[in-house]
DNA sequence: CTGCGCAAAAGGTATGACAAATATTGGTTA
DNA sequence: TAACCAATATTTGTCATACCTTTTGCGCAG
């Protein structure tokens, strides 16, 4: 049936057939990066099937951004080298999705973020740079800020967090804490931070900020872990009162 | 355009614009889960496009597993729920994809495993119940046998490290662990272990299952690092040799 | 009452045409 | 001769329509 000798005995869509084929030639490193696939007429024709069929399988890839597409002569179908920042974001999509779906509890989340983010602390603290110092420090003095935003407040808590990921200089680490840092922000936005919150937050940061720009790894450490107990009660605290006060919201 | 009062003066590709705004819609909560979509004749009609549009942005949904279709009279394309396991198996695909596109280092894999597994083990001594302890110890079995094939026994072991991240009885960990215990298959599959080698890596094993067994987190966390040490020093020892051996194999 | 088969509904595939975008090419002009 | 502009060819994007395949459910017959 395709291009290459598959018994094809399966009653599975086309479309899925041959996407699941390309994209394992992908992943196996059979088609390589940015390299041009046929035209989309050239591959109906090899796979014997219409154009439509094949296009729904290029966008199957597209959707997975192991393939992209551009028009015109010199255009067509090119095997895409997704960027660590365009697959955590997708990863970060999924992950907020499974939390909305209730597939994982606060307690769970709460318990794997404080465990992820001590390891970063201590990491970071061995490997900055000064240049992600200077990022931690700009957050920390907008969290200082009286007039920010809850929005903004959890964006800068976001950069902050991605920065001092970024310190430990470990990408596949900075890939995993897409996930992380994504899952809590649902939780995050149902506070809405007091002046009071946000000062101990930022008190916290600047603990951490502190440990990390002296290498001390301890202190980084325990002022991350003080930090992920003082959420996780928050997160708790909030959990209880919207149950009291909401109890069926959508049934 | 579209059924929401959307500018639309955006030249994007209309089959992917659709396909953002109902996914934006399911993961927002908008559509809910096991809900049934209009037809595409439908969706067509109320889009403003063609069927064959309204298949494309279906398609690049359900390549996130976000939709299913199911063919038939009380058929349709259905809001699914992702399992961890369908969302884990993604993200160990992507993990495979970005490791063997050369973005992570072999030492930042090692290192990030080197942590991450800790974490289980502490975590799993805490919480494994009597069946986490029944796989362990059935993989032990099967890695001690002289008779094992490599294959077979990267298997056992991949099996070995979800059964303990199961242990943890934390499911976003579990979520987290697809793509660590992924990303160090294919520097695994690159060495041909020895009778030697799989007895030592079994031995780390086993210390590591009495520790948790014991619910002693310390034992099972000091083996689980020696266990990380031993496999950086092999997989470094394989890379070195790799280089050596075979320079540019494929340029 | 049970079982068989047919029909309707919905997604899956095919065909063919046109629209839009864009690199290339060739001509025209300074 | 060089620079710019326009025509053109190529490839993806979209549309319209028809037919096929699968599955459910209903009706008819045993």
């Amino acid at each position: 049936m395709n291009n290459l000798g598959f018994p094809a005995l399966v009653t599975e869509s086309l479309a899925k057939q041959i996407a699941e084929n390309l994209g394992a030639a992908i992943i196996e490193g059979r088609l390589k990066v940015n390299e041009r696939l046929p035209t989309e007429e050239e591959l109906a024709r090899q796979f014997g099937v219409s154009r439509p069929t094949i296009r729904e399988a290029l966008k199957r890839l597209a959707a997975q951004k192991l393939v992209l597409s551009r028009r015109g002569p010199s255009g067509g179908t090119f095997v895409n080298k997704p960027s660590i920042e365009e697959v955590g974001f997708t990863l970060a999509t999924y992950s907020t999705l499974l939390v909305s779906m209730g597939e994982f509890g606060l307690g769970e989340i709460a318990q794997a973020r404080a465990e992820l983010e001590r390891i970063c602390a201590r990491l970071a603290a061995a490997n900055r740079e000064d240049g992600h110092l200077a990022i931690m420090n700009a957050e920390l003095q907008a969290q200082r800020s009286a007039a920010i935003s809850d929005v903004d407040f959890c964006a800068s808590d976001v950069r902050f967090h991605r920065a001092l990921v970024d310190a430990t200089g470990n990408s596949f680490l900075r890939f995993l804490m897409y996930a992380v840092i994504e899952a809590v922000q649902p939780a995050a936005n149902l506070l809405s931070w007091r002046f009071r919150e946000r000062q101990a937050i930022a008190a916290f940061h600047e603990r951490i900020v502190e440990g990390v720009t002296r290498r001390d790894g301890e202190a980084a450490t325990a002022a991350m872990a003080q930090l992920a107990e003082y959420l996780a009660a928050k997160y708790e605290e909030a959990h209880e009162w919207r149950r009291n006060k909401a109890p069926e919201p959508q049934a």
